[in-house]
DNA sequence: TTTAGCACTCGAGGAACATGAGTGCTAAAC
DNA sequence: GTTTAGCACTCATGTTCCTCGAGTGCTAAA
């Protein structure tokens, strides 16, 4: 299976000015691209190899050769060139992250836009908790005389609230009575646990105050089922259309619907917790029938302890994989450093 | 100006079909469908009377017509049925609308692509705050001891927390003095009030206490500002792609971009405080120029008293007007009612 | 092992042509 | 005066056929 060195510039020399042009390959290209000093006859044979070999394809008897996706993964991973971005380009991902830092969410979002504006690909984000989400205080603020606010505070350090509407009214002390019940009942324990804690209540608490208490626990439980589910939420998907494997609606449709439904369980493309973190998956090594076609270029990063975020993004498997992947990775780099973790200095890549 | 009722009529009958087929339509299919004994001959005589007022387009001498915009505008004011919805569509709102109620950022979101679903077209929602909003109150709530949860309510009974870190900690009577300041001093003012008492403050307070208010009224600022600023969310994007007129990407392109940077201030297309709660501009009426070829149906709707929210339905001209205009109003009215607000009875349309 | 030469394949692009839906006009019919 | 039938004309669409050329595989010579 080891290929020759010549084959391998062959090969590199292919997928790259197939990545370049979109189209098919000759060997007459090969020949002045490689910089090989052989003839198209002899690029022709090696060429013929690397096709029965399974590196090359030919979409028919007499066009150029294209990369099969084994072609694409060996290019990636051993035949490529890691990109170096520009100071320009890092200095628009600091800003892009810095940017207040405010809420997670919304950085995250930011990143996305940004990260598919330079790479000129749509770029998905993900982030997806750790297992064993609890709640780890409550509190209970009274507004106006028919309503409070619940204030829950996760063990990951998200707070949310809501606002309660009581119709008769609560006394100060009845607050107090509720908000202790809430924090030595309900601290600590995971979504389901709560639920079960308080099917055992209901049997054994006066009717008023348990409907109180199901009221903000209720509240509670969505607030983890909320942090545990998987957000998806896809940036630039009109970047799409600027390929031309995408000019063909019906190509581009699936990729984009399965891109939009961003409310949806989404069937994520991989497994985050594979101990790397950066994964490329090339068109039919994705489980995903929408992604059939295309690759994906993925980092994780982490958000603090507790939380794993995904990015990735989605192209043609004519993708610019070099690019993509620099731009990538220090993005995640940036991320993960932003939230709070040290990273060790990157190794240099020996050439 | 006024047609005859034969003109009307064949009118109609080439705005329908074109909605239906999104071909132009000749003097045939008008003597068909149009339920008049009249040959062919006739139709084409009354047709070419109704180009030449500008009600229909010939896209090229020996096609058929397609209305033009006065033409749909002449159908939309007075040949369109109104449609009845089926009762599994008020069903399906209902169940939309009805889940939770949750939040009403969720609930718009959610609203907006069943709305996309059950018209086939994408939909965008906004909403709008009243001119003036406030903070009613601070709470702070000390959680550890290097960080405390700030907890904003507007007057317009949107509640905001933020986890803020302090590196030294803070005693109770500390915070307690500084929920005293916050409410004493920053409550009922608008952000730009805030600013200037918040400056007016620094030369008078000291510098340790002053940086922690800061900390709380920026993040107060914020969250008013984020509640005045028009949220453009879409849905249903790719629903654009289904309809043959954004068949090339050249045209479907600009539109989707326009709808899909949801971050961006939103030239709105229209304003939203017309009187009328219903809204219909086709194509050439619309200012902005991505939807130049594009018709909007927007309807508005109240969020409580003091915010309006809209909801529009995006689609070509030979949109299915009839179609959109009653799922939308039955929205736009669930929408307002669920936020509060008592309806008038829906006055019956004269025929 | 490499190279030159050559016949072969096959898609892209273009010209020529037929088709047919739809039109406008005119003259006859009502 | 209005409606209709008839007819010539227009023009987008689809089909066929052809050429062109890039690229291939194979063979024989270097």
């Amino acid at each position: 299976m080891a290929l020759s060195d010549r084959k391998k510039r062959i090969l590199r020399a292919i997928v790259e000015t197939y990545i370049a042009t979109a189209e098919p390959v000759g060997s007459k290209a090969v020949a002045e691209l490689a910089g090989l000093d052989v003839s198209t006859a002899t690029i022709r044979n090696e060429m013929a190899d690397l096709t029965e070999q399974g590196f090359l394809e030919q979409p028919h008897t007499s066009a150029g050769r294209i990369p099969s996706a084994a072609g694409y993964r060996l290019y990636v991973n051993e035949l490529m060139d890691r990109q170096q971005l520009t100071l320009q380009e890092t200095q628009r991902i600091n800003d892009a992250l810095n940017l207040k830092m405010e809420e997670l969410d919304r950085v995250i979002d930011r990143a996305g836009k940004v990260l598919s504006q330079i790479s000129d690909y749509p770029v998905f984000t993900m982030a997806a908790a750790k297992e064993r989400i609890t709640v780890k205080r409550f509190d209970l603020l009274m507004v106006e005389d028919n309503a409070f606010i619940a204030v829950v505070m996760t063990d990951n350090s998200v707070v949310k609230n809501k606002l309660i509407h009581i119709p008769g009214g609560l006394s100060d002390p009845q607050l107090q009575m509720l908000s202790a019940v809430l924090n030595s009942s309900f601290v600590g324990l995971s979504r389901e646990e709560m639920e079960e804690t308080l099917d055992k209540m209901e049997t054994r608490t006066a009717p008023g105050a348990f409907e109180l208490i199901a009221l903000v626990v209720e509240f509670a439980m969505e607030v983890l089922a909320d942090q545990r589910q998987q957000k998806f939420h896809a940036a630039g998907i009109t970047n799409l259309l600027e390929h031309p494997e995408y000019r063909s609606l019906d190509k581009a449709k699936p990729l984009m619907a399965y891109l939009s439904d961003e409310g949806e369980e989404h069937r994520l493309p991989a497994t985050l917790d594979t101990g790397k973190n950066m994964n490329i998956l090339i068109g039919p090594e994705n489980v995903n029938d929408a992604l059939k076609d295309t690759s994906v270029v993925m980092a994780s990063y982490d958000i603090g302890d507790n939380m794993r975020g995904v990015i990735g993004v989605v192209g043609p498997t004519r993708m610019d994989y070099a690019k993509v992947t620099a731009r990538l990775s220090y993005f995640a780099d940036s991320l993960t450093r932003m939230f709070g973790k040290e990273l060790p200095p990157p190794e240099e890549p020996e050439e």
